[in-house]
DNA sequence: ATAGAGCTTCCCGTGACTGGAGGGTCAAGG
DNA sequence: CCTTGACCCTCCAGTCACGGGAAGCTCTAT
């Protein structure tokens, strides 16, 4: 299968395919023309690797999975460690962008948005911010 | 006042100070011995930066409301634009990682995480994720 | 034979820095 | 006066996960 199918049916563009291959995450034969040639069991680490990515798995993560996924010793252990600590690190990036999300919806909401200068998100940004109402004296 | 002082003050590292020179937000004066030497209005705009940075405006957002910011002729329609473009992506941005939350939550709740190979997580990369239970017949 | 689609490699750019090499400058202590 | 250590300078390279595009080869259909 060339590149192009095997885009289509794992849903990763074929750059992407590509820099997998750089990077040692597949190994696809290559037909007398130089055309890689995808097999079954390629098909499905991309597949795989498509999957992983979309829930957030860094690249190394994907490694280390696609790692697991074909070692028949592996135990679930090792994979719920992995998953696990991709958990914690999307939990903190939550509670950033919440927390980034509840100021910037306050200051927004106290913007007029009028034609006149006076802003209090500029203000905040001004270093009124973290507690501070107006210049103070 | 020298780059780590200004460092110090505005709770920007030395080198991101420098790089944010290099990209022309900030462009303190030169001392006679060719350090940088950084007066109240830098300063201020280095806390500017450093605050609208924290709440995860890009480089490019902190670029036109610092340019806002100095402007006596701004509107605070101009600013809150900004701020609710800013706020969409967020709330994008925590969507998508709402979603992976939930998923990868919910496999790694039903993952046993023992000594054995059996594990949903690596079932649902594999391709199990939306929509098969086992291996369908 | 030719047109067009698809494949190849290679290199550069992204965002927002961070690390490090190699070297100049300054203040304090001996 | 000299040295030590902390500070400062510039420039280059690397990060992460690709995407764009150039230059050129191959395949398929007409």
């Amino acid at each position: 299968m060339n590149i192009g199918n095997a885009a289509e049916r794992s849903g990763l563009p074929p750059k992407t395919i590509r820099y997998y291959e750089d990077i040692g995450l597949v190994r696809p034969h290559r037909s007398a023309n130089g055309y890689r040639d995808f097999g079954d069991a390629d098909l499905h680490k991309l597949v795989f690797l498509a999957r992983a990515r979309s829930l957030g798995f860094s690249i190394e993560d994907c490694r280390a999975l696609l790692a697991l996924y074909e070692d028949r010793r592996r135990t679930s252990a090792d994979v719920k460690r992995v998953a696990e600590e991709h958990l914690a690190r999307i939990d903190r990036k939550l509670a950033e962008l919440e927390s980034m999300r509840l100021v910037l919806g306050q200051l927004v909401e106290r913007c007029h948005g009028d034609d006149r200068p006076e802003c209090p998100i500029i203000d905040d940004l001004a270093g009124g911010g973290p507690g501070a109402k107006k210049a103070v004296a």
